[in-house]
DNA sequence: ATATATATGATTGAAATCAATCATATAAAA
DNA sequence: TTTTATATGATTGATTTCAATCATATATAT
């Protein structure tokens, strides 16, 4: 009956292809083409879900964006299951009738996609991002925009009007994507940008920066905004990755 | 209980778009951001299978194919053609360099769309239609957004800070919607709404509202956003029908 | 105006799906 | 080798989902 670690994750890697190709598998299907049975295939899928790497439905599975689909979400970047599985360890934060504050950016949005499903009740959003505002906009989740600026190529609010609005909210946490991180802090390379990061900060009990494994050791842009007591880095990067840069990893959350 | 047939098929079709844009909706999401029930979901559902248009889970439902985005923009409604001459009617009064505020609703929204073809230099719009600011965002043209809360299933931040927010800003021309025009003045059902139009006449130099003629007459909602120095109605309907209103035509823009 | 057709929400019993539990075979650890 | 840990398939009861049916309100036809 028990078959050897390897062969179980190269299973479960092989279903995530099949997924990532096919889009969507329904669970019979799954039985069939891995030749296994139902509770193991719910096992594998839970396992893929738990990592961000595959959506579970009743009945089935799918990958939440193929290459071969390109889609609105998709545009806004690739990784889209690395960011998922990041924004994802957000979520157990997101206590009912709290305030979340979401940036701008790939990863970031991530957590958006997930709110709906994940049907927090009474959770108030505030966000700047227009991408976030047009994916949540009628999902039932309660939307707030401070407002501001809108820059040519841009999707997001941004200027002092932004910054002096978002001071008056309350926010349990916020989740903010940068380009860069180093030992001295995040950075990002739009000084408004930074501007605005640093009032959610400011007003915010639980800050989480979420950065997939290629920004480590980045300093992207000429601006930092720099670490600060409760600021929490979410990341896949490997611990000797962040190591090696001197990320402060005792700011890190369990993985 | 019944409804028309358009309005069955704009909300499948509706329904087509939303899968295609977010790829997976499970049921219970469907229902909310459609507010019908679950099993006038599934008879949606079931048809647009039928068509070959969207494919059916347990639990779901995705869209195979996503070839484009489909915006606000597009379920806007009929009589575009009337809509956009009221539209155009404003433009001459839009000078380089000054101020424009964009109400929600479709009237107002089809001046959006002329304004990146009238390349009126240096104009900024301030609006909290998300419909306006979609089509207009990347279009050169400078956008401010007030801010304020999205409830379901609109497309305007309203509500006490929006109207704040927008106490704040210098505007020349106000250009509104309305559901209906009467006598006693212009009306929609959303209070919150009419606040917000009222904060941006309070702070414009001239006001216009937008009416196409099947609105003359009508007292659609409950409130009432009455008659104010330099408020001017643009509208296609005659001047016999605007007679027997007892409109004050005296107010009105030469056609 | 009247009659007909139908879109809707609620209900219901059947079917499908799920997580939890269990026994077992076998990989991994000792 | 011996012991421990765990991956698997089967089972079970609870939950979810489903299509079919029904009453009703209302659009549409006459």
């Amino acid at each position: 009956m028990r078959v050897s670690k390897n062969v179980v994750e190269a299973r479960r890697q092989l279903l995530a292809d099949l997924l990532q190709n096919q889009r969507y598998l329904p669970l019979d299907q799954i039985c069939i083409r891995l030749s296994i049975s139902a509770a193991t295939a719910r096992r594998d899928l839970s396992e893929l879900e738990r990592t961000g790497r595959v959506r579970r439905t009743p009945g089935g599975a799918l990958s939440d964006f193929s290459d071969k689909f390109p889609s609105f979400a998709e545009r806004l970047g690739r990784n889209s299951d690395k960011k998922n599985a990041l924004a994802r360890q957000v979520l157990p934060h997101l206590v009912s009738g709290s305030t979340v504050y979401i940036d701008g950016g790939t990863t970031p949005f991530a957590l958006a996609r997930l709110l709906p499903e994940a049907e927090i009740p009474g959770l108030k959003v505030v966000t700047n991002s227009l991408p976030v505002v047009e994916l949540l906009s009628g999902s039932g989740v309660s939307l707030h925009i401070p407002g501001g600026n809108l820059v040519a190529r841009q999707s997001l609010l941004i200027g002092e009007r932004a910054v002096r609005a978002l001071r008056d909210w309350k926010i349990e946490v916020s989740v903010l994507g940068a380009e860069g991180v180093t030992e001295a802090g995040f950075w990002n390379s739009a000084p408004e940008v930074v501007a605005l990061q640093k009032a959610a900060m400011d007003n915010s009990k639980k800050n989480f920066v979420l950065v997939t494994a290629e920004k480590i050791g980045h300093r992207a842009g000429a601006l930092l905004a720099s670490w600060e007591a409760g600021l929490r880095l979410i990341t896949d990067a490997s611990s000797r990755q962040l190591a090696a840069e001197n990320i402060p990893t005792t700011e890190m959350e369990k993985l």
